[in-house]
DNA sequence: CCCCATAACGTACGAACGTACGCTCTTGCT
DNA sequence: AGCAAGAGCGTACGTTCGTACGTTATGGGG
């Protein structure tokens, strides 16, 4: 209770708990109230250390990709050559679309917020632009896109369908999209 | 007012109303009386036509993936072999992401309510199971559930990507997913 | 030893919210 | 014509919200 000092504790704890709160929650759904109850600081704390619940939202958004873009360097980044880099893209939709329930809400709301406003869509392109900076180094950049796009498609679907596909059906689909050779169409 | 009659029109009235709000504002910011004021209709209608938000929200969604399974048809229907199919594919998700926002949005914000409740996640399957019927004409089901896939990848990608990639790059990455290597053509 | 700059908080206020409920008005039956 | 029934609406209530702003506590300079 006031230190007469910056405690950078309590802002690292607002935007954890704004994190947990969207992903169990929702946007919609969130109010500086509970996410001051939820981090254990009082509701003055959330005025003071943030002008408001926007710049509070992009920052926790900001935590979140630097978190996920993190998860994809594990994964990508030691690859040493094409077939590894396959198994490291199966890995990580496997693990983004079974592992924690947490980050697949959040990319989503992440994406929904993206979809409207552009101030948010910095923060996807800056994603993209890195997981694509790993895939190049294996595939040429017109693949690297198409696998980018397919990682998407493959983690969400996997994540919301009914009978989630298995391992083989994701590294066959890498297989193609990362196979340059000609074949009868 | 008070018809005495029921008016089938209110309710579509309601429900076109909460579309166009979320689409502009986000579920985030949607309210009773905003709708009602969008819709032209009192805000006591709300709770008279649907017995709270969660259900208006519900059967909204259900006509927005009646509109997008509809897209899907027109498009994948009428392909009567695999080429045209790929090129149909293609059609889809180029029109997708650059056609109205709109259905972007919507799409994204219904994403997000899947991936958190299971109620929404019916609709989402009904429309995966759909997309897959249309696949299964012209592929085996494995390459449909990974072209199904690769649709949403490429669809988001290229609504949200900064630059976003040309026809041909999808078409190849349709080529890729849909050639196999030791089938018939 | 004291005091002030300032980090940090508690609270009060106006706006907006969802919903319940009593009222009005139309219609079909007689 | 008159009336019962019920579709449809207007409004008021209690709650929750974001934010502004006055208040409190602290540590370093004098």
């Amino acid at each position: 209770m006031a230190t007469g000092h910056t405690d950078p504790q309590r802002r690292e704890r607002i935007l954890a708990a704004t994190l947990d709160l969207i992903a169990e929650e929702g946007i919609a759904r969130v109010s500086h109230r509970k996410i001051a109850t939820r981090a254990g600081v009082p509701l003055g704390s959330m005025t003071y250390h943030f002008s408001g619940i926007e710049e509070l939202l992009r920052e926790a958004f900001g935590r979140f990709t630097d978190h996920i873009v993190a998860v994809f360097d594990a994964h990508l980044g030691a690859a040493a050559d094409r077939d590894q880099a396959r198994e490291a893209v199966a890995d990580l939709v496997h693990e983004l679309s079974e592992g924690s329930q947490r980050d697949l809400v959040l990319t989503q709301e992440l994406y929904t917020l993206a979809a409207r406003q552009p101030a948010y869509r910095e923060l996807t392109h800056e994603w993209m632009r890195r997981s694509r900076v790993h895939l190049e180094k294996h595939f040429d950049p017109r693949t690297a896109r198409q696998l980018d796009a397919l990682i998407e498609g493959l983690t969400l679907h996997r994540a919301l369908a009914r009978e989630p596909h298995g391992r083989a059906l994701t590294l066959e689909a890498v297989a193609r999209v990362t196979t340059t050779d000609r074949r009868t169409p």
